[in-house]
DNA sequence: TTATATATACATACATGAACGTATGTAAAG
DNA sequence: CTTTACATACGTTCATGTATGTATATATAA
């Protein structure tokens, strides 16, 4: 065939990024050929090899494709500051929530990564980036949590470590449930009750007065 | 070679599974050959075909030997009875992570089932079954959920479905992402630490006024 | 502005090898 | 003597990577 203008080479690279992003939450990472990722996107294989060295700089194209605005947010938050963390960090949880629970690529491309492909061999790379990009997250979130913590001291249970920490396990579960199950449950409610709860007892209870304290 | 006596073939049939279980850890399920099993069980592609029909049973034998010695206590409980239901939750959350924390086995075999394998095909029906067992798990933790709602209303917040949803997020949660992060953490501190404070959030709070009688 | 050269954006063709399932062989256990 | 518990051998499929072909968009020079 005929050379493509640039900006048609860019939508044949968006083709493949689509086909592939639906091959694989088909059929899984492995199981999808290039042969069938073409097929799926009207073109040969010479044009998948042209766009992507291989499968996984494919896959790795897909994954770079969404992203939660939130993170940005949060960066922003953890380095300017915020007069109440705990708020902040409340309000934005669910946020999250409600962004995942309403964008359809999302949920496609985590189910992939959560139940449709091995991290091995040169995919485990794409697990360590997004282990890095977590572990970022998380020290931002404990910033919050530490910033937090010296305006008004957290619960005695709770280090902003911890914290952050429970708080991470506690959405990446919500979220992973939510997808492994079939979203059969509602994402935003139960989330909205389960993290409301978790701020409320990371919060210090203001003591009744002198009353004692049960145990 | 020459016929084993059934000890010698129920040994080669777990030397098969020792292997699987080793070789699916290190390079995927997808990606390791009955060769390679065989290989390193020390036998033929025979062998393997001779006590599994394909490699998802082998996988599925595999998956099968694992099994928390917790299911059936929270079974029995459910069916049985407890005096203290949510004190006996919060235990048994506690004995579990104790359990996966020390058995390697299990922390090689959820790896495999949370990393190293494609959910799809013939495979899909082993994440059926271990939603289906999920599902039967939370039935019996949403009874003991509400037996305690019997006993003594839960925090308001919370009604038995959602506190069991949210209970087995954490759980999930918190044990995915220690096998995730290569367990940086201390399961078992941090463990207790969410347990303790989601159950103490569920807890009928005492009234400051007319100090509702705590227990 | 037009003509030419070159790089681009693919399609096509080829070589290779690995993994699977099955069919068949076989020696000892029961 | 029959069945068990494997080993061996065979045929087939199929995915990958690379090499090569090609028409045109685009940059460049005149």
């Amino acid at each position: 065939m005929a050379r493509r203008t640039k900006a048609e080479a860019e939508e044949t690279k968006n083709r493949i990024l689509d086909a592939a992003e639906k091959l694989f939450f088909e059929h899984g990472v492995t199981q999808t050929s290039l042969e069938r990722i073409a097929e799926e996107a009207a073109v040969t294989r010479g044009a998948i090899y042209w766009h992507f060295a291989d499968k996984i700089e494919l896959f790795q194209a897909m994954h770079q494709r969404i992203r939660l605005p939130q993170e940005d947010i949060i960066l922003n938050a953890s380095t300017a500051g915020h007069p109440d963390p705990l708020r902040f960090l409340e309000d934005v949880a669910v946020d999250c929530m409600r962004t995942l629970a309403s964008d359809a690529r999302m949920q496609r491309v985590y189910t992939i990564l959560l139940m449709r492909c091995e991290y091995v061999g040169d995919m485990a790379l794409a697990l360590r980036r997004q282990k890095e990009a977590d572990r970022e997250m998380r020290s931002h979130i404990a910033k919050l949590f530490r910033m937090a913590h010296a305006k008004q001291p957290l619960a005695p249970s709770w280090t902003p470590e911890t914290a952050a920490r429970v708080f991470g396990a506690m959405m990446h579960g919500l979220w992973t449930d939510w997808l492994i199950f079939g979203k059969e449950f509602d994402l935003i409610d139960v989330s909205i009750c389960s993290i409301t709860e978790l701020f409320a007892s990371m919060k210090n209870k203001p003591a009744t007065s002198e009353s004692s304290t049960s145990r």
